[in-house]
DNA sequence: CCGATAGTCAAGCAGTGACTTGACTGTCGG
DNA sequence: CCGACAGTCAAGTCACTGCTTGACTATCGG
């Protein structure tokens, strides 16, 4: 009953993030974990699909580690796990600040060349 | 050749974001992009796949807004756009965050709860 | 002008994804 | 104990994805 993560690729982490958050429905049900746990029935609510859909729906989600659920009496509860969440937004938001800083580091050197008209700017590897 | 944005469904536009970042190919690419603008071919460098496959790559990347590109002469340069990367970004961080503060107001009032023993606490609809 | 370069288009094909239905399994409320 | 409830499994369908190959189109470098 311990295994847990045996899974370690990151990439194939990633993948599974993502694909599971590039569906509305799955979007939708993890807008709906925000507010607490709820069960498989309570997720599917807003969907028109049938409950087992649903279910494969809550699995992607699992699978992704998007999502944690147990079973207590006839009802699966299920939970988001913010951790999973922060990675994800850590990946994108590491690539994004790689091209804000490259463009800021551009724009700067358009601004200046274009004050000096005429100092010595040796081409010096791409920039742009 | 004005054309643009004619899609206006924040849903379905995440959808394509989230759905080119779920390929390891594609999010090597961006990887790439992060370092400066580049042709279809030093994209695919790196990838093991025919040129006609990148190229479709690059569809979906474009077609998701997270790649700029223009073709001059016989080469096409592709460039991020930082701005999508930015709404993909914000969309898991507004999620994010809501859970994480629900969970703190969780963990307090279970801390609150812990330490007065037999107060008069109602139980106020679901709190976990 | 000629060959190599860098894409582009269109089929075509195997694999995956998002469902459905139908049969079945455990609870829970009386 | 019985019916309804919440979920689960297994096929099966149908569309979409990721790739390939082959043919074709423009450049670019001499």
């Amino acid at each position: 009953m311990l295994n847990q993560v045996v899974d370690r690729d990151p990439a194939a982490d990633l993948d599974r993030v993502f694909q599971a958050l590039a569906d509305p429905g799955r979007r939708l049900m993890v807008e709906r974990l925000t507010t607490g746990p709820a069960s498989v029935s309570e997720l599917g609510g807003p969907l028109d699909m049938s409950l087992a859909a649903v279910l494969q729906h809550v699995h992607v989600l699992e699978a992704s580690g998007l999502v944690r659920s147990q079973k207590l009496g006839r009802t699966r509860t299920c939970s988001l796990n913010a951790l999973t969440l922060r990675s994800a937004e850590h990946w994108i938001s590491e690539r994004r600040t790689l091209v804000e800083r490259r463009l800021d580091r551009l724009g700067e050197y358009l601004a200046e060349t274009a004050d000096r008209p005429d100092t010595d700017n040796e081409p010096q590897g791409e920039i742009s």
